[in-house]
RNA sequence: GCGCCCGUAGCUCAAUUGGAUAGAGCAACGGCCUUCUAAGCCGUAGGUUAGUGGUUCGAGUCCACUCGGGCGUACCA
């Protein structure tokens, strides 16, 4: 629908040549009596031309050339929107494209031959990935859902560091659990891992070694069985969320492939650091940010910084045309030096989009929990998957917008879970699933015959949102908010369950069941195109 | 103190990116199954969009200030 409205306008541009002055907006009007389709231009045209917006609105509408057969009028409302209202046969006509495309209904070319990369999750292998984890995961890979669709060649990369204090501190927490096995009494400081895990990673390394490592001096053997048994554990977390990666990029490679150095060379080379109390600072006021940094420590070792920037460096020599990073806000402020030095060793800062999500607050018996990896207090993605199910901890994490706080009240998803929005989503694929088996029996089938039977106001609400889903799927991957795609499903849902209630198929006259066979097919697919977005799935029954 | 994010119905959140009368789901109340799945549908009730001022044809959305919450503000990552 709004394909054809552009086409007409653009034919209007040789008639009237001041239309190209302004972007033509077409908005779904919230009140039916408004159109199908609106959009403002008389309004933005109007300072320009010093003249009253309807007027200027008639003045198209005179000029507009249009089919009487998809069109049936076109009025001027309020301030000056021009109002469209299709030919109920027209709108029906999206059914036959999307039996045609089926699953490919939706997706666009439009970054056909780009690369794009999504870095998420990235959580150091320190312990079991938690809830807050969850929704950096799911919409990390959302995200490179959405971006597939649109065109791109995406590849998921999870960005880890195991050489650092946190990893020792780890080594040295497995360490003495071990001892404990042995000799109880054995202290345990309040600075290590407080979490259950810890013992028993311990216990694991007891039946692999029996008491041989009871005098090893070095925490190295402890260290990386954990970190063995924790990256395990992650990638089974994720795999239960149906998430992979494609690449698990590892920072000590940037040190031991000389990255790193080469990006300090290059610091040094445009005089962007200076030394002061035997550090080493990156100029960071001079790349327009708030004070200089500390980019090598006066013990000799990096801060976070550097590997940073040099890791986004060999994110920019392998290519992608988009680089996308999922953090959570307690991460905010460090990306803006990461873009900074970026920027200043010549590389296109504007290729890099950081999403920051707000953080979960977990509820707990009507209490806050806080999040601690080392104090243990957290309650692991895991136990969350196990407690509600794949399906609705993905829904969860991506119905909100990523910007807003959310709250998760574990006692309410656990005895809600039935009321959770994603039934009604599955339970209307479901329900169509059913209502096929049934006509099957009956000997109907869909028809693509008598599309313009489908002309009440159940069946043109449910074919309009039909429509809109190409358009809702592109916004969402330009934007980066996949969210989007949820509320437009809840949206197609509803209509469709009230299409359900109002509308029979078997018992209806031949020709309008048949036609609205292929209606509800129709809704079928666009319902499993988005919840497979969402890595939801679409069972068959409920 | 400073920086970033946020504040919308009793609760959890939307609002097509500045559009027309701010919408859903829970929770509450009332109705609809001898015909395709009642995990559904229909109705009632619920709002000074935290507050004040500004920008313009038009503001929940943009700007300023105030109040309230989250996260930062390291030679931690």
């Amino acid at each position: 629908m709004k394909k054809y409205i552009r086409k007409i306008f653009e034919n209007l541009n040789h008639k009237l040549n001041y239309i190209g002055n302004a972007e033509l907006i077409l908005t779904v009007p919230q009140h039916t009596s408004h159109g199908d389709l609106s959009t403002n231009i008389a309004m933005l045209l109007s300072k320009k031309l010093r003249k009253p917006p309807r007027e200027i609105a008639s003045e198209i509408i005179e000029n507009l050339e249009y089919d009487n057969n998809k069109i049936k009028s076109i009025n001027i409302a309020g301030p000056g929107f021009i109002n469209f209202f299709f030919q109920p046969s027209f709108v029906a006509q999206i059914i036959k494209n999307i039996l045609d495309e089926r699953e490919n209904f939706g997706r666009s070319n439009e970054f056909e031959g780009k690369k794009a990369q999504v870095e998420f999750v990235s959580a150091n292998p320190t312990g079991p990935l938690t809830v807050g984890h969850g929704r950096n995961a799911v919409l990390g890979d959302t995200i490179a859902n959405l971006l597939e669709w649109v065109g791109y060649n995406v590849e998921r990369e999870y960005y880890f560091n195991n050489a650092g204090r946190q990893m020792k501190m780890l080594g040295e927490s497995v360490k003495t659990r071990y001892l404990q096995l042995f000799d109880p009494t054995v202290e345990f400081s309040e600075e290590y891992y407080q979490g259950e895990y810890i013992i028993d990673i311990a216990e694991e390394l007891k039946r692999k070694f029996a008491d041989k490592l009871i005098h090893e001096k070095s925490i190295d053997v402890f260290k990386q069985n954990a970190e063995e048994i924790i990256f395990e554990n992650i990638k089974t977390t994720l795999e239960n969320l149906d998430i992979t990666f494609d690449n698990f990029f590892n920072e000590k490679s940037l040190y031991e492939n000389g990255n790193i150095d080469k990006v300090l060379k290059l610091f040094e080379e445009k005089k962007l650091t200076y030394k002061k109390e035997n550090a080493l600072w990156l100029k960071l006021t001079e790349l327009g940010q708030e004070q200089d940094k500390v980019i090598i420590k006066s013990s000799g070792e990096p801060t976070y910084r550097l590997p940073d920037i040099a890791y986004h460096v060999t994110k920019f020599e392998r290519g992608y045309d988009l680089m996308i990073d999922i953090f959570g806000s307690d991460h905010a402020a460090t990306y803006p030096d990461v873009l900074a030095g970026i920027k200043a060793l010549g590389y296109n800062p504007e290729k890099v989009k950081v999403i920051i999500y707000q953080f979960v607050t977990i509820l707990k018996n009507g209490e806050v929990v806080k999040m601690s990896t080392r104090k243990a207090n957290f309650i692991t993605l895991d136990e969350l998957i196990e407690e509600v199910g794949k399906d609705v901890v993905r829904y969860f994490f991506i119905m909100r917008n990523h910007s807003s706080h959310m709250n998760f009240d574990l006692d309410l998803a656990k005895k809600q879970s039935d009321e959770n929005p994603v039934f009604y989503l599955q339970y209307a694929h479901a329900r169509i699933s059913s209502i096929i088996r049934m006509t099957r029996e009956e000997k109907l089938n869909p028809s693509i015959e008598n599309l313009a039977l489908l002309n009440t106001f159940y069946e043109q609400n449910l074919l309009k949102q039909l429509h809109f889903f190409p358009e809702e799927l592109y916004q969402a991957a330009k934007n980066f908010e996949p969210h989007k795609i949820a509320n437009y499903l809840e949206t197609l849902a509803a209509l469709f369950h009230k299409f359900y209630t109002e509308c029979r198929i078997i018992g209806s006259e031949k020709k309008l069941a048949e036609a609205r066979i292929a209606l509800i097919i129709a809704t079928q697919i666009v319902l499993r195109n988005g919840l497979s977005l969402l890595g939801v799935s679409a069972p068959e029954k409920m």
